[in-house]
DNA sequence: CCCTGGTGGTGTACGCCGTACACCCAGTCT
DNA sequence: AGACTGGGTGTACGGCGTACACCACCAGGG
């Protein structure tokens, strides 16, 4: 009797429940607490039953990774290349900040998941729908990146934080500069200080992490609208 | 006698030695070997030694890192602010690949180091110097974002593999992709064979990552110049 | 002259981690 | 009924970062 509730009340690992138990962990507890021993425990099961269903701890963050890249909008019908990638990768973005481990998950692995490469995949056939040669494609898809997964690539990212500590840790406010920052960093304080000006209460939000995203994004379309119009090619001859 | 030629052998320890046995360390076997006990040992010394000079391990990446961009060119003097801005990001760039690991321990970390706000600090100083308005280089720094530091932000990037595995692995040549690599991903493998052809040899590397680099770069740089030029600004009332 | 305090290297130990390996129990198929 | 198999268990190993107590040495003051 014990045993039979004991059974019922959970039902049996499957590869699905171990991969959906982990991107869980690591979204609210931050992919630093993502043990195997830890997952385990969430799932009331013992740390080696994990190993029935993934391969090993790399192979989880590959399932975990594909489990998100899974996400993100189908490609717009219907939309110019310009607006169907600018899309995607805006959905993307929000995918991202549902799970912010994944960057650095993704970042940190020496190959890419089958579904990152099919969301790539997916990314050049817009863009030779959209007339563009496979030359021009080919570079764009080197110069837009990560970027093209959403990441924001800052050097210093309150996103980045979260998906290392948690999402308790990100809910706290940014932490002002100790006194001395501007006197050693004077530029940094200055656009600081300007990006501070734009909001309408001077301790607002640092900055706008959305407009950010969206000017970086923009400014990198435009130049690549630019290059497909004029026919750009890598051999000038 | 014995003792007098071990204390001769090696000289005492210091942070600045630690730091630098820690960055050859990373640089040839790979940042997953750099281990508190391993850089003891590659020092001749207990693991514990380590903490009289650095505080952990946290604090030992973060100087590895500071000495790293350290090795970064000043910025031109007498050239424009887009000259300045480019040469400087292209000397990161070198700096990058002699040490792969940089990027990944950089990304990693929650807060930026003191010599890499110093190092953006640097640059904001250029670009202000250039004429730039607080408002347009604040956006800029934020859309340029790791390229500023020479980041790659490839999401499969074969330094980014010698990082991780050390300096022996990325001597080997790229492993050509499976059979089925074109049936699953056929717009990659379409890009992936127009590269190819650019090259003398048909088998030759994959894309020149120099070029790719710059052309991300100049991309980026042209927009941001045009922006300038145009007297851009976030709030266009 | 000894003695004392601080600096820097040592040794041991703890609690994490990923995971190899042997086991065992419940079903299913023959 | 007996064999086979697939999923959960228990134990154990080697590695990690690092807390803590210890000690060897040397400088400076009584």
């Amino acid at each position: 009797m014990a045993e039979q509730t004991e059974t019922l009340r959970r039902a049996p690992l499957s590869r699905e429940r171990v991969l959906h138990a982990a991107v869980a962990l690591a979204d609210e507890a931050g992919i630093a607490s993502l043990s195997m021993r830890n997952l385990a425990q969430e799932l009331g099961v013992v740390p080696m039953a994990l190993y029935k269903h993934v391969a090993n701890k790399e192979e989880l963050l590959e399932g975990m990774i594909d489990a998100v890249v899974a996400e993100i909008d189908p490609p717009a019908a219907g939309a110019g290349w310009k607006q169907a990638v600018r899309r995607r990768i805006l959905s993307a973005r929000q995918v991202l900040q549902r799970h912010p481990w994944a960057p650095i998950a993704i970042e940190s692995r020496t190959a890419a998941t089958p579904g990152v490469l099919a969301y790539l995949d997916s990314m050049v056939g817009t863009l030779t729908a959209g007339g563009f040669s496979a030359d021009l494609a080919h570079h764009v898809m080197h110069a837009m990146g990560s970027r093209m997964l959403g990441f924001s690539q800052e050097l210093f990212d309150a996103s980045r934080n979260a998906g290392r500590s948690g999402a308790a840790a990100a809910a706290e406010p940014p932490a002002a500069p100790p006194p001395e920052f501007a006197d050693r960093f004077p530029h940094l304080a200055t656009i600081a200080a300007a990006a501070a000006h734009d909001d309408a209460s001077v301790v607002g939000p640092g900055c706008d992490d959305q407009f950010e995203f969206e000017f970086a994004l923009d400014l990198l379309l435009d130049g690549v609208e630019r290059l497909h119009r004029q026919g750009w090619t890598s051999h000038p001859g």
